[in-house]
DNA sequence: TGACTATGAATGAACG
DNA sequence: CGTTCATTCATAGTCA
């Protein structure tokens, strides 16, 4: 989108300088962008609802690999940037090397150990030192899982939650996910009655409780 | 339907008024609720996009290994996951504030400080004052690490694109905006930068991975 | 094609 | 504080 020069460079200045002190005048330029951001979350969210709630069978794209190359669907879709994570692969010799220095003993990688096998295995293809980091706290993290498992530790099942090596662990135990069960019409926190305006942190929830009626009430929305 | 009184007659009345003819002076408390309404959809679209996809996902959880830490209740509604977690996982808008003040702050987490967040982030959800300790100490030592890492070293490879991004984390920004591009178009208050991150007093996106980016990919919203 | 498995990566918590 | 551990998430590869 281009900007809106026409309308008045007057009004930008005097929000940059508002905006330094208390930010309280927008431009009706500004105001109709924020207005179309809101209302494109509320769009989303619904869609979202929505999506949840048919709860078809919906395959995430999540791209197609080309080889090492990651190409992103929606850019072909909207044009748009490549945000999907691509995660190294090592190559066999790569990893022939990995395991070599693992085996080696030293089970301490050090931050220049690292950056030396780093730059090594750079020469059989990409590679970079938080690769090599990785590798090696994985490498060891799972062979010791593996080890335990297969050691006595095949009881516990009585659920040993505190007692195994939990010195001072938070409990915990949120995840409020589930609360979004039934979509955002229901929008409830942590069980609480203050739904939505909760998390909005709003006190007066005299409105409606609706965040999307909320919005378009308060600041006439949509429009 | 009760009046915001405590927010000040003067100034809502002020918007109305504007709101009717221009609707260009917005008073503090109406932006503050502009953003809280902003963040509040973030949150729920990616708490949205989170269910969605743990639900058609093909992971099926095999029942509750953590036992006693959680246990569900709502669940029977919809018979999605139980994910208890032993760990603290900061909600969204945990995260946001989090950043916020790590990013305006003195960096100096201080005792002090870290029981008045600890007390402000419990009203969005489970957290300790551990937490916050724990968080800001990660989150110092990482960008920190991050600095240290993407030095030197001969990576010198010629990383198809992607993969080079930032050798380990945030790839993000306000990147999130352009994805809403497809009717909202950039938001931005001076044509610059400052687009919804500032609105939302977000001066850096922090997640590794941002889930406002892998919402609109999934579901290829406002498409 | 949908589910499973192996494993790279992210990150809260703990240690020295 | 910097480093390391432990747990969890996400994805690449594969099998039925």
């Amino acid at each position: 989108m281009e900007r809106e020069n026409q309308h008045g460079e007057e009004e930008y200045l005097q929000y940059q300088i508002q905006n330094g002190v208390c930010g309280k005048v927008m431009s009706d330029e500004q105001v109709e962008e924020l207005k179309k951001q809101i209302v494109a979350y509320s769009a989303i969210s619904e869609q979202l609802a929505e999506l949840h709630k048919s709860m078809s069978a919906h395959h995430d794209f999540t791209g197609i690999r080309l080889g090492n190359l990651y190409c992103d669907p929606i850019s072909a879709t909207f044009g748009h940037k490549i945000t999907a994570r691509q995660r190294w692969t090592p190559t066999p010799l790569q990893l022939q090397i990995l395991e070599n220095i693992y085996e080696k003993g030293t089970g301490t990688p050090s931050k220049q150990k690292i950056k030396e096998i780093a730059s090594e295995l750079a020469q059989h293809g990409q590679i970079s030192e938080t690769n090599v980091y990785n590798w090696f706290q994985n490498r060891r993290a799972r062979s010791k899982r593996k080890f335990q498992v297969s050691t006595g530790s095949a009881n516990a099942e009585s659920e040993p939650d505190v007692s195994t090596k939990e010195k001072k662990t938070k409990p915990v135990g949120l995840d409020f996910i589930d609360n979004f069960s039934q979509g955002v019409e229901s929008f409830y926190f942590q069980g609480s009655e203050s739904g939505i305006d909760q998390l909005m942190g709003k006190e007066e929830s005299s409105r409606g409780y609706d965040p999307y009626n909320n919005l378009v009430e308060q600041f006439g929305l949509l429009g």
